[in-house]
DNA sequence: ATCATACATCAAAATATTTTGATATATCAA
DNA sequence: TTGATATATCAAAATATTTTGATGTATGAT
C-alpha cells in the first residue's frame, strides 16, 4: 500500500496494465532513467505488487494480481464494516 | 492513492472503519500528538479520502466511500484489462 | 468576560525518499 | 573472447515528507 506512494510508480503500474514490460519498455515509454526505473521497480517488487520473470538479458515485470486483490479486499472491508456508528470522547 | 503512503495514515483510516472519529478519539487510540494527527488528517482530506462534519468544538471525520470505491475500480481495471499480452523492445 | 477544550496552522528541525551518475554483473552476439 | 546490451546496485546529493513545539481560532461552559 505504502509503495503506491510515488507518481512514477503509479505510472509504471499503469504501463503493466496490458501485460509484461521490461525496464527498456518503461524507459521508452516514460523517459525515466534506467537506474531510476530499477529503483522504483525494486520497491514495487519488495511490496509484492509485481512479479518478475527473466528471459535472457531481459527481465519482464507484470502485476501481481493476488496482491492487488488483497488490497481491494482491504478497501472493501473498510467500507463494508462501517455502520456509521458514532463515537466520541466521552 | 499517494496519500495512503504513510503507516500512521493507514492506522487512522483503519480507525475510521467503524464510523466517525474526532481527533481526540485518534489521540486516545494511537498516542500520536494532536498536531501530528491534524497534519495527517489534512492530507487525507485533501486527497478526498475522508469527509468532515463539525459539531460544536468537535470535528468528526469519516471515510469517503465514493473515493474508496473509485480506487477499487482503478485496481480492478489494472487486472481486468490485462490480457497478458507480451511486448518488448523490438 | 474568562477559561478550558478541540482543532488548525506554522516554521524549524528531523528524517525519509528519490534522483543522479558511476560502476558492477549477467547474457548474448559476433 | 570481446564487445554490446539489459538490468542492478551503490554512495552522494537533491528533494520531499514528517515531526515537534508554539501559537492561533473557534466553541462552549462557568
Amino acid at each position: 500500500m505504502v509503495s503506491f506512494s510515488d507518481p512514477f510508480r503509479l505510472e509504471i503500474i499503469d504501463l503493466m496494465m496490458d501485460g509484461e514490460v521490461c525496464v527498456c519498455d518503461i524507459m521508452k515509454l516514460t523517459k525515466l532513467s534506467q537506474s531510476r526505473i530499477s529503483y522504483h521497480i525494486k520497491i514495487l517488487k519488495e511490496a509484492g505488487l509485481i512479479s518478475d520473470r527473466q528471459d535472457g538479458r531481459w527481465v519482464y515485470y507484470s502485476l501481481n494480481k493476488e496482491s492487488l486483490f488483497l488490497i481491494k479486499e482491504w478497501i472493501t472491508s473498510l467500507t463494508d464494516y462501517s455502520s456509521n456508528r458514532k463515537r466520541c470522547c466521552e
